[in-house]
DNA sequence: CAGGACTGTTTGAGTATTCATTCATGCAAG
DNA sequence: CTTGCATGAATGAATACTCAAACAGTCCTG
């Protein structure tokens, strides 16, 4: 047996969460698709959110982990800026990494706060935080414009997530269609080669 | 009077799908609210989801004129796309155009297609085409770069899904963060001055 | 005008279903 | 014997939707 019960449990958790959103995934579909009783999850994760909670944060640190190791091998900051978009967008279709866990509709998706949504929070500081990183290198080795940090790595974040939810969720995303996002960005914060020469 | 009891149940609806999202707005919320009967909902609007469809719809609806006045008043091309950004975030954060009613969960997060859905849909191709227009009047009045109209107008758009989500749904918008977004969009779409004369 | 059918609105208790969670019990390893 | 994993039927709460009955207007007719 490769997988424990647990981990079973988690991966289908991911898969149907990802697939069908918090509120359609119920318990009897994860104890089904994972092949174990209902009452493990219970067991094992106390309740419906606290498994949201671990799927969601698994998704997560995977990411994170991409994200780093991507933009620690770019040669400079507009290329960690790149590389950094590059790599949410090819995380976000891959199947394999469950990415859509944190798309579909969550627990936390209205306004109730609980302790959980800021530990999720938290982590979504710390994917802005590698960003903001990879732009103060491109202000200091001048590869790209002048702008505030983290101002401009919220909105690339944002781009990213307009982006993605285009592309997963609608029929609108044409052919090419992160490719030229991707041009896009590198528009907005290449310098101009005014002094052309 | 000045609603009848139908168009107070869907004044109702509109506000409570767009501070909970569609699962956690029941039918007896909504009565209350309202101040009406539950069985009216049925009784006008046949069942939840057609509710909530009349609700989307009519946000939309409000949605598309303003983006229509706004850009039919712009002097050329650039500016019409800017005005364009620009009335499509206030009207986000106007607590009166119940926007939210398009940003919480839905019925159609998930995957199913629906009918109902391709309803929806249509009304967001409109939404895309203002903005293609709009691209279109600056290629032809040289007002901004060149680019592909359609790849554009769906990179803006999901632009302006990520930032107003970040703004209205995370606490991680910082101040002037809508300002700076419309910076973000046209200096990528400016045209450069490279023969400066 | 009276009144009586007819039509559409309004009500809220009732129904059927779904689903997260509980728990009594079984089982296996140390 | 004890401890923790594992089971799945039972429980109870939530909720979308139904429906029979009350109500209100409108139109027709003698």
């Amino acid at each position: 047996m490769a997988l424990t019960k647990k981990e079973a449990l988690l991966q289908a958790a991911k898969d149907l969460f990802g697939e069908c959103g918090y509120n359609e995934t119920t318990f009897k579909k994860i104890a089904e698709r994972a092949g174990v009783a209902m009452g493990l999850m219970t067991h094992h994760f106390g309740n419906k959110e606290k498994l949201f909670l671990a799927c969601g944060l698994e998704v997560l640190e995977n990411f994170l982990v991409k994200l780093r190791e991507t933009t620690s091998k770019s040669p400079n900051g507009l290329t960690a800026i790149l590389d950094y978009c590059k790599a949410y967008l090819d995380f976000s279709i891959d199947p394999s990494t469950n990415w859509l866990v944190l798309v579909r509709c969550s627990p936390y998706s209205d306004m109730k706060t609980t302790a959980d949504r800021d530990i999720m929070n938290e982590k979504f500081l710390e994917i802005h935080g590698v960003l903001i990183d990879a732009i103060k290198r491109g202000l200091e080795d001048k590869s790209i414009v002048p702008v505030d940090p983290v101002q401009t790595a919220t909105i690339i974040v944002s781009l990213m997530v307009g982006v993605n939810r285009t592309r997963v969720l609608t029929p609108y995303a044409p052919d090419g269609f992160y490719e030229q996002a991707l041009e896009f960005v590198k528009r907005a914060i290449t310098p101009v080669p005014s002094e052309t020469r």
